[in-house]
DNA sequence: AGGAAGATCTACT
DNA sequence: GTAGATCTTCCTA
């Protein structure tokens, strides 16, 4: 079945709204769940590439042994202290990490953006890649970033049209489960990473 | 200046 | 399933 016609069959254009920086102003957890079905959307130059969130993990502050924010506030780490809505970059093994600044007033924390499911610009995200396997394009943090270009030169940017990253929300209902977070040394009690149930493209 | 860690990826078997 | 690649960043000296 081409899940695409599907998701974009339930999605109403009236509906469609640009993701605000309040919509950040949420804890961690409830910003990675409720950012499953949303549409991240990317330009380059003239080129439009577009994205279903399917897979989204949330890191807290001090208090979470496997958050970025674990050892205090750093030169790398500060933007998890700043506003709601910014983009969040690091690297790990030679491959960006794309996450959102996302917690409560006075707190600390941000949503890894793990996987998407591939909609517009398939193409060029091919390109980017350097593969022709559209299961491999996005399947993975460090896979969509690269797919998306985004990187180090996007890190303390706010999520907007004016810095051509943002993300949109067309009304597409998903229905999602929860498991540990992946790759992480000390995992916190808490089910912290959440996909959309039968997508094809969630990581593992 | 050098070592080590890391929220990963790829190419194998 | 897993070993090895690969590089950015931080930490210590």
């Amino acid at each position: 079945m081409n899940l695409n016609t599907k998701f974009s069959a339930r999605a109403s254009r009236e509906k469609t709204t640009v993701l605000k920086n309040d919509f950040f102003k949420r804890s961690p957890k409830v910003v990675a769940i409720e950012l499953l079905g949303k549409i991240l959307v990317r330009k380059i130059n003239d080129k439009i590439l577009e994205g279903m969130i399917v897979e989204t993990e949330a890191y807290f502050g001090e208090e979470d042994p496997a958050s970025r924010a674990y050892h205090g506030k750093k030169n790398y780490n500060k933007e998890m202290w700043e506003e709601p809505g910014k983009i969040f970059v690091y690297n790990v093994h030679n491959n960006w990490m794309f996450n959102i600044v996302a917690h409560e007033e006075n707190k600390v924390g941000a949503v890894l953006i793990r996987a998407l499911h591939p909609l517009r610009g398939i193409e060029e995200m091919m390109k980017h890649r350097g593969i022709r396997d559209i299961r491999e394009l996005t399947n993975g943090p460090g896979k969509l970033s690269k797919a998306f270009r985004i990187d180090k030169s996007m890190n303390g940017k706010f999520l907007s049209p004016e810095n051509f990253v943002y993300i949109e929300d067309r009304g597409i209902e998903i229905e999602f489960d929860s498991s540990h977070r992946i790759g992480v040394r000390r995992d916190l009690k808490e089910r912290l990473r959440f996909f959309v149930i039968n997508d094809e493209f969630v990581s593992r």
